[in-house]
DNA sequence: CCCGAATATATGCGTTTGCATACATCTCAA
DNA sequence: TTGAGATGTATGCAAACGCATATATTCGGG
């Protein structure tokens, strides 16, 4: 074993275990009897993009099988927090974008839910620290360089003022 | 909103964007027919320590509701690959260890799998940012200051040589 | 222009998950 | 000692998930 793996092995260790913990101590946060964390995510997701997002591409941001979105995003429209459309461009697509309801929800739950992040991470972390966890992360959820560049360069953050 | 806040939420949503991503490249690899993810989480949290944990301690280590991992260590159980015992102090207490299939098993897919994290890892960041990451994130996972500590001091990580 | 391969999403189906709660055991104050 | 509450795990059940595959649309070589 070369050491780079076992440096990668450990860093990549470490991210999974505060992952686990904070995810634990978020989870235990009583502001998820309407609409659970995973379902958060999406939402927030969807607050992030201006544009309606393809399903393909809100896949990527979300740690769930393409079914399982599907059907997410099912049940998001049926409750009216979402709303699905036709892409001009590719009728094959899907495109999913908040509606005003699913705006407010995520912003209300968005607020209460900072907190908790802001508690649980806060608590552990200075703000120098704080500072370049964010600049290694985004790094590491980066495009893998070498790695051919599919889909037209968008950029991933337009939201960096950190 | 307090500065800090925004500065946890940034850190705090970049982890997450990092996570997804390194998580469904690491699905992706063609070594979890036999063992899923998940369940490799399990194993691999056994073979990190020497002794039987007990339920409760394994599922603070893994993001599943204390039902599902009971069921999953069932199910694990009935494969063979892993061993309940009671536990001589506690009687409602059930301690978990690894069979020697599962040990087995565990390291056969983890040499496997370690391949995945370090290509995955070291093509986005430097040996140098992998030991930032690491110690922030160990920080990040550990117990949150100001919070009374249960359970006897054990030490966490037996294995810091990084 | 056409047809096979590629891409984007949806659906069938068995498995796994989470929530609520039950059960078993332990703790500790009275 | 005893019983009420706390703690650790298991179970009933509906919802959600992943895998395999179906359907619909687009792309591209001939």
């Amino acid at each position: 074993m070369q050491p780079d793996t076992a440096l990668a092995n450990h860093a990549w260790e470490a991210l999974l275990s505060a992952h686990a913990v904070v995810m634990k101590e978020l989870a235990d946060d009583d502001i998820w009897q309407q609409i659970s964390m995973r379902e958060y995510d999406v939402l927030y997701t969807l607050s992030k993009h201006p544009e309606p997002l393809r399903l393909g591409e809100l896949n990527r941001h979300v740690l769930l099988s393409q079914p399982a979105l599907s059907r997410m995003v099912d049940r998001l429209a049926a409750r009216g927090l979402v709303q699905r459309s036709v892409d001009p461009a590719d009728a094959r697509s899907i495109r999913v974008s908040l509606t005003e309801e699913g705006r407010d929800r995520q912003r209300e739950i968005g607020r209460m839910h900072a907190r908790g992040v802001a508690r649980a991470v806060t608590a552990r972390l200075t703000p120098d620290q704080l500072r370049h966890l964010t600049v290694l992360c985004r790094e590491l959820a980066g495009p893998r360089p070498g790695t051919p560049n599919h889909h037209p360069t968008t950029t991933m953050y337009e939201d960096v003022r950190s």
